[in-house]
RNA sequence: GCGCCAGUAGCUCAGUCGGAUAGAGCAGCUGCCUUCUAAGCAGCGGGCCGCGGGUUCGAAUCCUGCCUGGCGCGCCA
């Protein structure tokens, strides 16, 4: 146990039970990071209006029976009765240097592994992904290898969607045209084209409409081998395309984590019928349907899931309900996690409602939405598509990997071999860690000006801190693998790094009890802000020989909780960068001009983010 | 109309079941490259935490009313 949080909780909770009896020993010791020590515990000023005394008083009582030989310095009881605990500059080194030996980096395996079903990234792949995708793709995936690492047995799930009206449109649309038609190409080529013109057709022609809506339900009744021809032929298209793109992205979803709408269709009828057995589904309007209770609709009545529609298709309510029961009774999860955007809060907590009157949902098990937030436009607005202008994510990658590549231009000592191959890791790990690094359900407003930026808080700038890290061995032609402890902290840069590398552990159990990925970025950031300032204030290799190893050995160990934080956000770490010649000021050249940038009044779709 | 979410520095955002003087990054201003990579570091300026009530030793945080914005509300996903 190295997190500090964690060991001095442990100690006040002992001081607690001591000085006040065993109904106080498990009381929260409330420590908190603090402005004027290290850590402060704030448990007097709640505990003692129950115990009837003077909150400094408390304080003092705590503090008498409070032992930290070993881990701390003497507490101080200041202002109301907060008491202020300072870690001894031993413990911290001992401590840190166990972190820079430990495979696990100080990070505790699960006590308690479960199965963890993590649905993300499911787009519809009747079209090509967008930027709203990118976040549900990214942050999922960080979740899927951040669950793993702590010791979760993670199922990926890719429940893309490849079942329902688009593909009527498209079927269709592929009939009309002829499948070796110049327009069908398009489906290789320039599939969104494609699907526009469906889309097209769909809006404005309501015989074609009803054809293509005729269409799914013959798909859905497996009847059809024609129509079955057809759909695997434009969703094995579209499974290359994810292959690509997920290569590209770095993102560790294959082909066998694809369970889309269609997997669950063989079990729609059963689904149906037990819930109609069970008085759960009642026929409204035509429609099958349940009416969970407490979710009144625009005129007050009960609004329902609609499992079966009147004409005798089925929905992503029938395919979210079957799916539900798949995975319960297959997968046996203590937890599953559905990456998606916010805008389907309501939808999700109907059908896990429906789930629950049917008796599916186990009551251990925790199915939770771990919402995406809606992506806006800089004007504040829902971005909406304007025909044919959808900026493809595949283009979106390429900027991005092209905007790194302007910048390392600026670069002397690097081949233009090797820059292209650093542009890719920098650009992407700027666009992955920019959506990384804000709470995943908050509100984003899309801006690539932002987004790839390579200053601050950023992916390329925790990319610099590994490289400039690798840098320091490399000079000293030293195995950075191979170094180890021990760490001494002597200057304030040492200690604020070394206190820095205990916390890992609680970053990652952070992100594991919340969902939120963002937490680790915070605490990769502030760690990797202490290192430059470390770097700055305090030599390595020119030091003496003792400073010297234990700096060597620090910088092992931030590189190793650095780069191990990266790899489990799934940002990519090129081994060198080195940085841009500096533009005097007075130059008429600027390092950020002549950019290449998305088109002006240039909008994006992110209704369909599923 | 009802429901959910949000409103924090000029901009983009953090803020760990209520805790001391509200934090970062960007942008602005000052310094720092014959010394391990300046995509960096050190520093400065910048806030009635949407508005009004309430709860209490203490509120950005909890409750309530209002304002503003986003999203959702029967056969799309």
């Amino acid at each position: 146990m190295t997190d500090p949080q964690q060991v001095l909780a442990d100690r006040v909770r002992d001081a607690l039970g001591a000085a006040f009896g065993d109904d106080y020993a498990d009381s929260d010791p409330v420590i908190r990071p603090s402005q004027f020590a290290d850590y402060q515990s704030n448990a007097a000023l709640p505990l003692a209006k129950k115990l009837k005394k003077r909150p400094r008083d408390v304080a003092d009582e705590i503090v008498a029976r409070l032992d930290l030989a070993g881990i701390a310095d003497a507490p101080e009881v200041s202002g109301p009765g907060f008491i202020n605990l300072t870690l001894s500059d031993g413990w911290i080194a001992d401590q840190a240097t166990a972190v820079g030996d430990d495979p696990r980096l100080g990070v505790p395996a699960a006590s308690d592994p479960e199965t963890v079903v993590i649905e993300y990234s499911s787009p519809n792949i009747a079209k090509e992904m967008h930027v709203g995708h990118l976040r549900t793709t990214i942050v999922g995936d960080a979740l899927a290898r951040i669950f793993e690492f702590a010791g979760h047995n993670v199922i990926r799930d890719n429940h893309v969607g490849d079942w329902g009206t688009p593909y009527g449109m498209l079927i269709e649309h592929l009939i009309d045209v002829g499948e070796d038609s110049p327009d069908a190409r398009l489906l290789r080529t320039d599939p969104n084209t494609f699907y526009a013109a469906a889309r097209r057709k769909f809006d404005s022609d309501p015989g074609f409409a009803d054809r293509a809506r005729g269409r799914i339900v013959k798909l859905q009744a497996g009847t059809d081998p024609e129509t079955r021809r057809l759909w695997e032929e434009l969703v094995g298209l579209s499974k290359a395309y994810l292959r690509d793109i997920y290569g590209l992205l770095r993102v560790t979803l294959t082909d066998d984590d694809i369970r889309g709408e269609s997997f669950y269709n063989h079990m729609l009828a059963d689904v149906a019928s037990e819930l109609t057995d069970k008085g759960i589904a009642v026929v409204s309007d035509g429609a099958l349907c349940a009416f969970p209770p407490g979710f009144p609709g625009r005129d007050g009545n009960p609004l329902p899931v609609i499992i079966r529609k009147s004409d005798g298709g089925w929905n992503y309510s029938s395919t979210d309900l079957a799916t539900v029961k798949y995975r319960v009774d297959k997968m046996n999860p203590g937890r599953v996690l559905y990456v998606v955007g916010s805008e389907q809060a309501l939808h999700f907590k109907m059908i896990f409602a429906t789930a629950k009157l049917a008796g599916w949902l186990a009551d251990g098990s925790r199915f939770e939405h771990a919402q995406i937030g809606m992506v806006q436009g800089k004007d504040g607005g829902r971005l909406k598509t304007r025909e044919g202008d959808t900026p493809k994510l595949s283009a979106l990658l390429s900027e991005s990997v092209e905007r790194a590549r302007a910048i390392l231009d600026e670069v002397e000592g690097l081949d233009a071999e090797a820059k292209d191959a650093i542009a890719e890791d920098v650009g992407i790990g700027a666009l992955k860690y920019a959506d990384l690094s804000t709470a995943r359900d908050s509100t984003y407003t899309f801006d690539f000006d932002r987004m790839i930026t390579f200053k601050g808080d950023t992916g390329p700038y925790l990319q610099y801190a590994t490289a400039r890290i690798r840098s320091i061995f490399r000079r000293a032609g030293i195995d950075e693998t191979t170094v180890t402890g021990p760490i001494v902290v002597t200057e304030k840069a040492e200690r604020d790094l070394a206190l820095k590398l205990l916390s890992f552990g609680a970053a990652i159990s952070g992100v594991i009890e919340t969902s939120e990925p963002h937490r680790l970025c915070g605490y990769v950031f502030e760690l990797a802000s202490l290192f430059t300032t470390f770097y700055e204030h305090c030599p390595v290799l020119k030091a003496d020989d003792e400073t010297r190893r234990s700096r060597l050995a620090l910088c092992a160990a931030t590189l190793r909780v650095v780069t191990g934080a990266l790899g489990l956000l799934g940002v990519p770490i090129p081994e060198r960068m080195l940085a841009p010649v500096p533009v005097p000021s007075d130059s008429p050249v600027s390092n950020d001009s002549n950019w290449p940038t998305l088109p002006a009044g240039c909008t994006v779709v992110v209704s369909a983010v599923r």
